[in-house]
DNA sequence: ACCTGAACACCGTTCAAGT
DNA sequence: ACCTGAACACCGTTCAAGT
């Protein structure tokens, strides 16, 4: 309680630790105890500054959602857009650890609305009408929290064991096109290639709706 | 060890009473103690048919997996993309609380394999060139995913607490696009609507650059 | 305002042992 | 092949207490 006369330097320094104890040892190393320790603090007196731990949890999406530096506003909205998107990949890259707890965790704090307004922003300066604007916000940060999350904690798969044995130990009977695509699907993948192709797709389709409402 | 000669009918009854505790209780409930309490067995017990937690986790994502259904294959491609989309949706509707584990783990699991299967022979009989498969793909199911995902665990932030009160606690200074949106941020989603026209948009895609190159 | 120490009810996992 | 019980090194959190 009385949040207002609470040390915020230890806050973010505490923030810190943990961001930086993610990215060493994982999310699952996150521990009040682990945090505590590294800040010469018991885990009890983190209770001084959170909640609990789930709150410190989402303070920590904040310390990483600041990280995304807002667009130059005198930049074109197609920029603006663009700049957006690549700034939050980048965070992911800089964080791949810590960045899922994005999509799993409801953005329900003012770093959030600090990310997400020049969006918006752009979106208007596109020519999109005011009840559309969510919507197509909703849209592209899917597309860049969904790639960026899953190019990070490898949901495609690479790595984790040959494609190929996988693949053999199923039969071309079960998986009739992995087998007709054969080697085309151990082309090695060019991730920021496949990321502005998406996205550049989105603002198209943005500029056209638009050009069609403005 | 001996992978082969174990129970599976115990095994598929663990993964159920896994399944029903995620969603009753949430995913931070799942312990090997309280799967084992559900199955009538102690916690190491479930050791003799999984490695660890983890790899039960694995198996979980599995056990969602089975239930996105195979297209018909005598639909259009167009209708069979169409179907595989919304029966991944549905198991997350089914399966709110567990469904986000799908983007989180890496999925290197026959079942897996299976549902990608019907997307890829779809986008080959779309016309999409054998090395540009893979590609389309993962554009498909990180929308499908993270749309999915955001919608169940909430990300997008209805009901936490009132986009409104929110948005005054930061001026118009902080946050201008939001000021000058007002209402319309707080119109009700129409869920459905929203995900059936992204997804129509992929599909046309699919389609123009399928024509264009068959 | 900030921090500690002891305690409680949990975890996943290892090991030795039983049938 | 399948299961148990005791033990180990951890958790988050509450409470009473200290400065």
């Amino acid at each position: 309680m009385s949040v207002g006369k609470i040390n915020q330097e230890r806050r973010e320094e505490i923030l810190s630790a943990a961001l930086d104890l993610a990215e060493s040892d994982g999310l699952a190393a996150v521990s009040l105890r682990a945090i505590g320790a590294r800040v010469g603090l018991t885990p009890m007196a983190l209770y001084g500054y959170f909640a609990n731990k789930d709150e410190l949890l989402d303070w920590l999406v904040g310390r990483v959602l600041r990280e995304v530096p807002p667009p130059d506003p005198e930049a074109s909205w197609r920029e603006r857009l663009l700049a957006c998107a690549r700034g939050a990949r980048a965070a992911a890259h800089r964080y791949p650890r810590t960045f899922p707890l994005l999509l799993t965790r409801p953005v329900v704090l003012p770093e959030a609305m600090r990310v997400v307004d020049p969006l918006y922003e752009a979106l208007l300066d596109a020519g999109i009408p005011d009840e559309r604007v969510a919507g197509w916000e909703r849209m592209f940060s899917t597309f860049v929290l969904g790639f960026a999350v899953s190019e990070v904690s490898g949901r495609f798969g690479e790595g984790n064991l040959g494609t190929k044995e996988r693949r053999d130990r199923l039969g071309p009977g079960e998986l009739p096109a992995h087998h007709r695509l054969g080697e085309a699907l151990d082309l090695p993948v060019d991730w920021d290639a496949e990321f502005e192709e998406g996205l550049a797709r989105l603002v198209a389709m943005v500029e056209e709706e638009g050009a069609r409402a403005g």
